[in-house]
DNA sequence: TGTATGCGTTATGTATACAATAGCGTAGAG
DNA sequence: CTCTACGCTATTGTATACATAACGCATACA
């Protein structure tokens, strides 16, 4: 082997992953720009074969695209596939807080996610919030979303909500961010707080329709918003992927 | 290269991933057991490369998973884990209706749909069904579901909903021909068919909530019958991948 | 001047060689 | 007789060499 500087401590395959995703995501890569393995090679510092192996992950994670003649293009998004997944998920969760409910959860599986709304309850009593107190919101947020998907015990359904917030827009912290921009972002927050609450109360009460009901309103709150952020473009650096978006198409 | 017949027509990788899944849902392959890339290279007929890459597909795709120590093994699914992945396909198909219903459909759109109706209707004539009917339905039933979701018009839901059905046992065919193992088969069937007729009739008078309703029904009927035919295992020959269910766990 | 064809370059698909690690078996000592 | 340690083997992870196909450019002909 050459000079090349080898980390052992993570294999080259997830080293390369982390890194293409994260060009990904920064804009490195434009939407639609076709991926050059060789150039992945010298940019991740792994050589061609974990690269590829990290291609096909990332195709499947659903950043990039197969070109039919060969390699990978980095997907574009329109608008509407961005809320279309936040609604997915949404739906996802919805279905989640409704298994959580119907099989019940005992009180000590319920503990940490009172802690996290309590937690989240003391930051929202600042008004307006700091910018250290929304960071910290956004790590609860996410922390909440993710118990409350694995209080439904069910494997195949946990699964497919990682999955659908692979996309950096549709995951909890995504939005939250992207609402962020908002004039109204504190009352957003409020509401949906009131909405972590509420889901909490359904499943407790085993009332699984509610539960899976305010977890959708919860995501449509997502949408509406999502879009008036994007209309008024201002402080839009906060939004994760924006790289992502079309530009001119859809 | 050495005397290896290769097979330009389809890429290597593609092969291979056809091949494995193949010995996977074949039962060849038992559930828990270590996939060794060596004996994958043999049975193929393909390299290491494409093999590994195979395999990381298979691994997203749900019907492999990673080993700490390296390399995958067959995954193995408990009943829950069948039904819920059943649900999970229910729920998203019931999203995909409403999306169609609420964002409006052409006539032109919904008349390869209606022509399925029909082409099902007439199978469902015959009492008892014929063997060779019972197969045309499978490959309408598949059919009907593949257009409905084309219907919402969404490809990050479409996406899901293909991830969804991945897994045999929540394909439309592999539920439904778990069912054929059922006295009632029949009697099921026309349940099933009254359910396409409503989603229908739903989305051309724009009912997004009575169109997802009753996707929903369909998936839980679904998911009812398939207890039943997981409890009398007679003539679950028919079962796709039923290799896949856990023996005594869980 | 525009288009078509052919050649060259470059990138991807495939195969295989090399490296490292994990698991297992055996042998030795307590 | 049992437990531990060492070494071997088998399998995976990584790198690179080779084959092939696609894209672009240049040139020639219409």
């Amino acid at each position: 082997m050459a000079e090349r500087e080898v980390d052992r401590s993570v294999s080259q395959t997830v080293k390369a992953q982390l890194a293409l995703r994260d060009q990904i995501l920064s804009g490195a890569l434009r939407p639609g720009e076709r991926i050059s393995e060789l150039q992945a090679v010298e940019t991740t510092g792994a050589s061609r074969t974990p690269v590829r192996m990290a291609l096909v992950r990332l195709e499947e994670e659903g950043l990039l695209e197969a070109i039919p003649s060969g390699g990978f293009m980095v997907k574009a998004f329109s608008e509407r596939d961005i809320s279309d997944s936040i609604e997915l998920r949404g739906t996802l969760e919805g279905l989640a807080a409704r298994f959580a409910a119907e099989r019940g959860v005992s009180a000590r599986e319920l503990e940490p996610l009172k802690e996290c709304l309590a937690a989240i309850d003391e930051l929202l009593r600042q008004v307006p919030i700091s910018v250290d107190a929304f960071s910290s919101y956004v790590t609860l947020n996410a922390r909440f979303h993710a118990l409350l998907t694995e209080l439904s015990r069910s494997p195949p359904l946990i699964r497919q909500i990682d999955r659908a917030s692979a996309l950096p827009f549709a995951s909890p912290s995504g939005f939250v961010m992207a609402q962020s921009a908002l004039p109204e972002a504190q009352q957003i927050l409020i509401i949906a707080q009131e909405h972590h609450r509420v889901v909490i109360d359904a499943i407790e009460n085993r009332e699984g329709a509610r539960a899976e009901a305010v977890m959708r309103e919860h995501a449509r709150l997502a949408v509406r918003n999502l879009r008036l952020a994007l209309r008024n473009r201002t402080h839009l650096d906060l939004l994760p992927a924006l790289a992502l978006i079309k530009t001119a198409t859809d």
